[in-house]
DNA sequence: GTCTATACGTGGATAGAC
DNA sequence: GTCTATCCACGTATAGAC
């Protein structure tokens, strides 16, 4: 196969496809070199510490386009409202729209992937921060800014988990759509 | 090994223990068998499809405890407001406070396990519509009954993910311990 | 950087004695 | 109903040629 017709940015996009829809368990290095059509010596070239160093890969991804897309344009100035909804367009393209689960999820779950746990965590906890300050550029107190943004990842999270459970994607569109007004009531 | 020191639904109980920390694939065969104390040939006579039956059976017992001590309560009469704290406290035992993971939505959340949606569905519809039941009791119209059903759900599948993913089985609580006024909200 | 070939463990599942 | 022993496929990972 010639070399590098893909991006490391690729691959790992490739492999982030297979462990959202198979899990960490599920996603076989045979599935990950199908995906990313690699060979299984070369997927193990670029990841020398093997399927941990891929998977590790996939929360580096994640770390720092979140950070980018989500987290950063949350803490940004601007009106609040605005900043959720283009919160929730970014959202809606990065799970398609409902159809594809949360990683973060995935791997925060189980104990079977229970060292990417702090990592994880991590970014739970920088987009609930995230959050957090848009509405107390919103208005609300400290507190009540903490707990809606908890809600508001709780309610992300969940509407993922039960529109792939249920095949209705349109639930996450519907959580997603009500968002913004919900956490700036006042 | 001694026969029959555990009921059949002592080792169902014990199998699903094991697949909600670890998911389907995660939840090997030798693992079941020391989790349950009964060797791997002893667990095929009771469960002659293997592994998709030890699952299957999980779901099984799901169906009709779910049935049973969480969705019937809902759809009895009485106070709705009751109703609901009721729904709360099986669900705190149920879900450890937040310390245990929901096989519904490990199950539901992936393809591996394509074979239980169905089921996995049908169970998070009659929560659903139970929930949407004692909401219609308490003065909501149908529709909005029935989309604040479907919210409750989401918290609560979304609160176990992050209650797991962060640490922090507090956050569980807090969730229910807010849904029945948020519900029942005119 | 990619490949083929392979090592070696563990996966799910079965045979057959007791 | 339980056990020991075993089967074979597939899991992760590595060796070494190109």
């Amino acid at each position: 196969m010639p070399p590098a017709i893909l991006t490391r940015e690729e691959v790992v996009a490739r492999v982030m496809s297979v462990v959202r829809r198979q899990g960490y368990d599920g996603a076989s290095i045979a599935e990950l070199s199908k995906a990313t059509g690699l060979g299984k010596s070369s997927l193990y070239h670029h990841f020398p510490e093997g399927k941990d160093d891929m998977v590790g890969a996939v929360i580096g991804h994640l770390e720092t386009a979140l950070e980018a897309s989500v987290f950063a344009p949350l803490r940004a100035a601007g009106d609040p409202d605005a900043r959720l909804r283009a919160m929730n367009d970014e959202l809606g393209a990065f799970y398609h729209e409902g159809r594809e689960a949360c990683v973060l999820a995935i791997l925060g779950i189980g104990d079977a992937s229970r060292s990417f746990h702090p990592r994880i965590k991590k970014i739970f906890r920088a987009w609930i921060d995230a959050i957090a300050t848009a509405l107390r550029d919103g208005g609300l107190s400290k507190h009540e800014a903490q707990a809606r943004a908890e809600d508001a990842v709780v309610r992300i999270e969940g509407a993922l988990v039960l529109a792939r459970s249920l095949g209705e994607p349109a639930i996450f569109g519907r959580t997603l759509k009500a968002l913004p007004g919900d956490l700036l009531r006042r």
